[in-house]
DNA sequence: ACTCTTGTTGTCTCT
DNA sequence: GAGAGACAACAAGAG
């Protein structure tokens, strides 16, 4: 909520130098729309086209608001780089592709995105002169204040701070070493780079506005063309990390309920434990005992943002390697959590991680002690975002139970006292989960053949996108 | 109808 | 320390 209020804050500075002013208001559009329609002498409402199910049923009220005003209105499409109502009417047989290839062959067929809008002007119209009296009436119409919303006053622990400037600078920043920006393959990236992390961290600023992906875009184009082809390609790439982004976003403006497993076409049916209060809080709170998920949790908590390959391994943790837990409820914590908590990308990460949709090799499987020792063999990352476990010994500090009790004297932290046991055995529930990934896969084929029934098409042999 | 290849990001053991 | 193969083996698309 801070990083949203800095956003603001610096959105209204960059209006105030050009002569204009931003205006924030409180209440319902139901309430706040109809009054500043004729208090302000609107004639003409503009704002940017949403795809999300929440964002479409309110501005669905606005346009209806607007209408039986006689306003007219102006939602252009700016938060991704198409637009994606033509992307599906683009696609074959008017279903959205599932996989990364149909995406770019997809967008290929389109052509390139729309260029970045121009730079605003340098002067602009003050705002109206009734402008500031409207809303409720004694309010300022100013930036709020985290008190001023409900929330206790500035605690942020995150190093990143929002609004356009910061954007800017840091995308300029990014794109400086033109050679990185060359060879950048996500993959690769260490996820226990915490003092300079191993990617922009540029998608908090994407979700909230502060930069536009077309831009992003054209300036890594720009870059492509000055190294003469010699550059990485999506989806490894720094712009292939902008069509997942779009693709996420195709998916969540295509598929109906993709928030959810029930009724959402392309998510496998899998029993997850819900309601795990036990297990759950456990992960959220970095309390699971194995180190590597622990830190990475706590790194969500203080700074609102990890590495892509950390949000795998929880998330992994969470749902088929280890807890069996509903995917759903781990992508409600990185909702509440994370900076760029983005409802498609969210989802359809989760149903990636979790082997419930676009991906299903569930039996490759993130172990919660190897995976990051191979990056940080001697737990540096650890080390800092959990300091119980500072001078637990190298060898030990990715399984601190398997140290023995003078070492963990030695090292003031007790196992099982100063830091958790293990929730649970890796090496046995991985397993387990495996088998019961097998079984709920295969039963899924056979509800496949249950819908070629009820569809009854002879060419359909698998439900699709559309088919509901 | 069938085989083959590929898929952004696994782990473990052995050589 | 890198690389290969086993592990047990999914889904989609090309041919």
């Amino acid at each position: 909520m801070q990083f949203l209020l800095e956003s603001l804050t610096d959105l209204n500075a960059s209006l105030t130098a050009r002569g204009s002013s931003l205006i924030v208001l409180q209440g319902k559009p139901s309430d706040i729309f109809p009054k500043i329609f004729k208090d302000w002498s609107i004639n003409r409402l503009c704002f940017e086209y949403d795809t999300e199910p929440y964002a479409k049923e309110r501005d669905a009220e606005v346009l209806q608001l607007a209408s039986a005003h006689g306003i007219e209105t102006h939602t252009p499409v700016s938060h991704t780089l198409y637009d994606l109502n033509m992307l599906v009417a683009k696609s074959p047989g008017g279903k959205a592709p599932l996989t990364m290839k149909g995406f770019e062959k997809l967008i290929d067929s389109v052509g390139n995105p729309l260029p970045p809008a121009p730079d605003p002007p340098s002067k602009l119209p003050p705002p109206a002169p009734g402008a500031k009296y409207c809303g409720d009436g004694n309010k300022q119409s100013r930036v709020p204040s985290l008190v001023d919303i409900g929330y206790p006053p500035d605690q942020a622990t995150t190093p990143f701070k929002g609004g356009e400037s910061v954007a800017l600078a840091r995308l300029a920043d990014s794109l400086s070493d033109k050679d990185w920006v060359a060879k950048f393959e996500k993959p690769k990236g260490n996820p226990a780079h915490f003092v300079k992390p191993a990617t922009t961290v540029l998608s908090p600023y994407l979700k909230f506005g502060c930069l536009s992906p077309r831009l992003f875009h054209s300036q890594l184009v720009a870059i492509y063309a000055e190294k003469k082809g010699k550059h990485t390609v999506p989806p490894v790439s720094l712009r292939g990390q902008l069509l997942w982004r779009e693709f996420s976003y195709l998916c969540g403006a295509s598929i109906k309920n993709f928030d959810r497993m029930e009724g959402n076409i392309v998510c496998r049916q899998i029993p997850w434990k819900r309601n795990n209060i036990e297990l759950l809080t456990a992960w959220e709170e970095g309390r699971t005992g194995y180190p590597w998920i622990d830190a990475i949790m706590t790194q969500l908590k203080k700074q609102g943002w990890m590495h892509h390959l950390a949000r795998h391994s929880v998330a992994c943790f969470l749902t088929r390697g280890d807890l069996w837990c509903s995917w759903e409820e781990g992508r409600d914590v990185f909702d509440k959590l994370l900076l760029d908590a983005d409802w498609a990308i969210n989802s359809f990460n989760w149903q990636w991680l979790s082997a419930s949709a676009f991906f299903s090799q569930y039996f490759r499987v993130y172990s919660p002690i190897a995976f990051g020792k191979q990056y940080d063999p001697k737990g540096t990352y650890i080390r800092h975002f959990l300091p119980v476990l500072k001078d637990m010994p190298d060898k030990y500090i990715y399984e601190p139970w398997t140290a023995p009790r003078s070492v963990q004297e030695a090292a003031r932290c007790i196992i099982g006292k100063d830091y958790p046991l293990p929730i649970v055995d890796h090496s046995v529930v991985s397993k387990e989960n495996t088998g019961k990934m097998k079984i709920a896969y295969a039963a899924g084929k056979e509800g496949d053949d249950k819908v070629v029934v009820i569809v009854g098409g002879p060419s359909s042999k698998k439900p699709r996108i559309g088919d509901e």
